[in-house]
DNA sequence: ATCGTCAACCAGCAGT
DNA sequence: ACTGCTGGTTGACGAT
């Protein structure tokens, strides 16, 4: 018999028998004396880890026909049986009838259903039959939820006790509880992270506008400064030398200069400058745009920083653009930047090259 | 009848 | 060996 298969049998022997046996003492025992019930309804702290003490509303459910005890008693259950969390100087205590509360209408369901069962074992499981729990056991269990989603033995047993619920009860309720927030802090992120992925590509198609605005007015520009040249050196033998190698120049800058860049002359670069200068304001660049200053960010993602979108231009995407794109997707699952086909295997997966067309993108679309 | 929700369960893994 | 966790599944139950 393997280890797994023993452990299988041990945990069904114990469902079976009604759950671990101190555990189910345990409730028994609470619930053959808590004649006086008790449940807190809190107000759920606005985020998750706040501490539930000073200032919370508190409600003593009492079942009002049974109940032999007086505030006294009251105060003494509170202390004994709640966390050092939930006490507080400020909390109020309202003693009230709970006949018609939602959370006793199980249990005294049950106990009229088990009238003489006098060993209480009203709460075994039985196959095939499924309660939903309380709303107010489900508050209770919330509100514990947020102060800490795990769960220690210890607190198990106490919230089992207050909700006259079976300690293993309470530990299935937070392991789905915890698997549903994480269902949910899922989704959270899929959309913070579509919509990132939006705000980069309408950036993006932004910055390929500007580009070709920008190769438009450099072949404007050229065809200018040439004739001036032309005037001032009508006679000038090296004209032609000139020319030609100022259209080199110009075709290294709007075909892809990347690779001797150092070679464009300054008249060129201090004209693409100025224009940097004047589109440094342009909306779809401006590092305030509602976009990185909504206070919306998940801590999933640093705000982009676009400062160097307007570098000299590179008709393919050189390095410097690379850097751009990989700054503002710095958290981009490697499957999503390496799905671009590649004539060639990139050297380093970590820089990656769009094609012509930004198919890349639709990798969310997809 | 269908669908969504949720308590309860199961299998596998990890820590003590 | 024991315990608790995660991920996935089952089945009861209520709403439509």
């Amino acid at each position: 018999m393997t280890k797994d298969n023993r452990d299988k049998a041990r945990r069904r022997n114990l469902r079976c028998e009604g759950g671990d046996a101190s555990e189910a003492a345990a409730t028994m025992n609470s619930r053959a004396t808590a004649v006086l019930r008790a449940t807190a309804v809190l107000r759920a702290p606005a985020m998750a880890g706040e501490k539930l003490n000073g200032g919370s509303s508190m409600t003593l459910l009492l079942q009002k026909e049974t109940l032999p005890c007086s505030p006294d008693h009251i105060q003494t259950f509170w202390v004994q049986n709640s966390e050092p969390s939930f006490q507080g100087s400020k909390s109020s205590v309202n003693v009230v009838n709970v006949r018609d509360r939602p959370f006793f209408r199980g249990v005294e369901r049950e106990e009229n259903e088990n009238e003489d069962d006098e060993d209480f074992e009203v709460f075994p499981h039985q196959p095939g039959k499924k309660r939903r729990l309380t709303s107010e056991q489900v508050q209770f269990l919330e509100s514990n939820f947020e102060v800490e989603n795990k769960l220690e033995p210890e607190r198990k047993v106490q919230l089992a006790k207050e909700l006259g619920m079976q300690p293993r009860q309470v530990a299935i309720w937070f392991q789905n509880r915890r698997a549903r927030f994480k269902t949910k802090q899922l989704e959270k992120d899929y959309g913070i992270l579509k919509a990132r992925y939006d705000i980069l590509k309408r950036d993006y198609d932004n910055l390929v506008q500007e580009n070709d605005k920008l190769k438009e007015e450099v072949y404007s520009l050229m065809k200018v400064i040439p004739s001036e040249k032309e005037e001032q050196n009508l006679d000038d033998t090296s004209c032609g030398a000139v020319n030609s190698e100022h259209k080199e120049q110009t075709d290294m800058i709007i075909n892809g200069g990347s690779e001797n860049e150092s070679k464009v002359t300054l008249p060129v670069m201090e004209i693409i400058k100025q224009k940097d200068a004047n589109s440094a304001k342009s909306d779809v660049l401006d590092s305030e745009s509602p976009h990185f200053t909504d206070g919306n960010q998940s801590s999933l993602f640093e705000p982009a920083d676009s400062s160097h979108a307007l570098e000299p231009d590179h008709s393919d995407f050189s390095q410097d653009e690379e850097d751009i794109l990989s700054q503002n997707m710095p958290l981009l699952p490697k499957f999503e930047v390496e799905y671009v086909c590649y004539d060639e295997p990139p050297e380093n997966p970590f820089t990656f090259r769009f094609p012509v067309e930004d198919q890349t993108f639709c990798f969310w679309s997809c």
